[in-house]
RNA sequence: GGGUGAUUAGCUCAGUGGAUUAGAGCACAGGCCUCCGGAGCCUGGGGUCGGGGGUUCGAAUCCCCCAUCGCCCGCCA
């Protein structure tokens, strides 16, 4: 609908043959849905580009691109305005309205998609922390939104894959072998030295209280190298398996677990990519021997210093397996990478780019988004979240205090960069202070109106949608139709607090409809079965939006 | 010192070139169904958009400088 008004401006701006910009380059015009509604239903700044292009006055330019539009009659246009500084805007017949209605029925869970992603193959890397503990809290914002990026990038038409690249390897995991089979030692009685800034939760003691209790449990002491060993693979598979048990209560599934050890380490041709890697930056020029280290030369390829990718002990680094890791991403035929980190790794956001740089990869298909951390409030009180003294606080204990709905929509309410405070008596308050349930309720209001519309014999019917001339409905439809541009806003921007305002706003407008309006004792069965229509194209809307944040929409509450 | 994100109502935050009065939720004050779910609705007070310059027909929004807060600056991952 929005598209054929733009079509209409395309057209009459090229009749008149006026230049779209100053460089011809591709036009900016922008249709909008005005909020104020003596805007119009449409509003268009087209006059405005084209003005400050030629260097004309906006208002003539408008004058002309009006007269032009309405030469060329279009049956559904009511009337057009010039306002302010040059802005126009379109008032349109019901028409267009109820149509925009038979849409949002007839496309369902389909309507607000689109095929803007071309079935272009895009991957999301999100959480990817060690399988060294659980997910504490603060992996919950990076898991939910990474997810949420996922269900709106495939809405749009993208070919997505979501995947956990596990840091299984390196001194992390070595360590995590030491602290359980020390703890594991200690239920033999025997007490190791360890160092201090290592792991401490009471999951190492339980992960050697379920070794010892395992009926391969070696013999400490014994063979050293052996029980080390276990010890860490042990701990390893079962951490791994609980932290893909508390993404998957919190309805994160990823397509793909990539092995950091296995995939970039490992002897299976692993280490090929690790060694190729190497080699192909030795080729480039793009790394030099310092100081008995090998460097990455980040600051010839835009990063403001060098980084080491092998240490003087022979070692690779983490940045290494990470300049690998992404190589074979891009091997893997996707053509746009989004990586969602925490905003303590933003350092590495230009050090990993130069590397693609300097490799000659499309660095331009690589975004990273980096999320601000949340801060956990209780009452008002901050939670401290030290992961050093092991207090910090799980996702798990989070999930099971306020449910998967709430701890979803108050991580995705904020824009990413902006810090978030999560209120934890807040998520799991079951009032009208809490904005999960505002919008559920709406959903739930609607179908309880369908339960009772079926008893009482009204059907959602389109035939009479155009009886729905009221002011109130006119600004439902409104928000309805501007669901397209708030799911495709959100995609581009990689924003999923989009869909949550979008969401707040329609219900917002629904609450309020409801309160003023009869629906199904509407004085004609006609009438009701419009109101009840529109009321179902708002289920349908806030299904939509809801299933795109991965929170459900209750049909009762 | 360098980098990065933030600074908008009492609090938590949207808005990031546009339209005489800058929005929402919470909090606060007052009100609303003999009727479809009161987890709802309405009304009201409350802001020199951190400060100062600049660009523009137009700036909370873009540019520069400054201030304050968070995070990063390891041959850890």
């Amino acid at each position: 609908m929005k598209d054929e008004i733009l079509k209409i401006i395309k057209d009459s701006v090229d009749s008149l043959g006026l230049p779209e910009t100053a460089d011809g380059n591709r036009a900016e015009f922008e249709v909008s849905v005005p909020k104020k509604k003596e805007f119009g239903d449409f509003s268009t700044n087209a006059a405005l580009i084209i003005a400050s292009a030629t260097g004309s006055s906006p208002r003539e330019v408008a004058q002309k691109i009006v007269e032009a539009i309405e030469q060329s009659s279009h049956g559904f246009i009511e009337k057009l305005d010039i306002a302010g500084p040059g802005f126009i805007n379109f008032f349109v017949n019901e028409a267009l309205f109820t149509s925009e209605l038979r849409e949002i029925l007839r496309l369902g869970g389909q309507y607000g998609a689109s095929s803007n992603g071309a079935g272009q193959k895009v991957m999301v890397e999100f959480v990817s922390a060690n399988p060294t503990g659980y997910l504490h809290f603060g992996h919950a914002r990076n898991a939910v939104v990474g997810d949420a990026v996922c269900r709106i990038l495939s809405f749009c038409g993208y070919d997505v894959t979501r995947e956990f690249y596990i840091n299984d390897a390196g001194r992390q995991m070595e360590m995590l072998g030491e602290y359980v089979y020390s703890a594991l030692s200690h239920t033999f009685g025997i007490e190791k030295e360890l160092p201090e800034d290592g792991y401490h939760g009471t999951y190492i003691s339980e992960l050697a209280e379920e070794i010892k209790e395992s009926e391969r449990c070696p013999q400490v002491p014994g063979d050293e190298p052996e029980a080390l060993e276990f010890c860490r693979e042990h701990a390893y598979s079962r951490l791994l398996e609980e932290m893909k048990k508390d993404l998957s209560d919190l309805r994160v599934d990823f397509d793909n677990w990539y092995s950091e050890r296995a995939e970039i380490h490992g002897s299976g041709g692993g280490e090929e990519k690790l060694r190729g890697t190497i080699k192909r930056l030795q080729d480039l020029g793009a790394v030099e021997k310092k100081e008995g280290a090998l460097w990455f030369k980040a600051s010839l390829h835009g990063d403001n210093q060098d980084w080491v990718i092998i240490k003087t002990d022979g070692a690779p680094t983490y940045f290494l397996s990470d300049i690998a890791y992404h190589m074979d991403k891009y091997s893997r035929g996707f053509t746009k990478l989004i990586n969602v980190w925490g905003a303590d790794h933003h350092s590495h956001v230009s050090r990993l780019k130069s590397s693609m740089k300097a490799l000659g990869l499309p660095e331009s298909a690589l975004s990273v988004l980096l999320i601000q951390f949340v801060r956990l409030v209780r009452d008002g009180v901050e939670v401290p979240m030290s992961k050093r003294t092991g207090e910090f606080v799980t996702l798990r204990e989070v999930l099971r205090e306020v449910g998967c709905d709430a701890t979803r929509f108050f991580l995705l309410m904020r824009s990413s960069d902006s810090h978030l405070d999560f209120d934890l008596s807040l998520a799991k308050k079951e009032s009208s202070e809490n904005p999960v349930y505002y919008v559920q309720y709406a959903n739930a209001r609607i179908s309880s109106l369908l339960r009772n519309s079926a008893q009482r014999g009204i059907n959602p019917s389109e035939e009479h949608l155009n009886l729905l001339s009221g002011d109130e409905e006119r600004s439902i439809i409104k928000i309805l139709l501007r669901f397209p541009e708030a799911v495709h806003s959100a995609a581009n921007s990689f924003s999923p607090h989009k869909v949550v305002y979008y969401l707040q706003e329609l219900a917002g407008e629904f609450h309020f409809y409801y309160n003023k309006t009869r629906i199904l004792d509407s004085g004609s069965t006609e009438m009701a079965s419009a109101r009840l229509c529109l009321a179902r194209c708002v289920q349908v809307v806030i299904e939509n939006g809801l299933g795109l944040l991965g929170i459900s929409a209750p049909k009762s509450m």
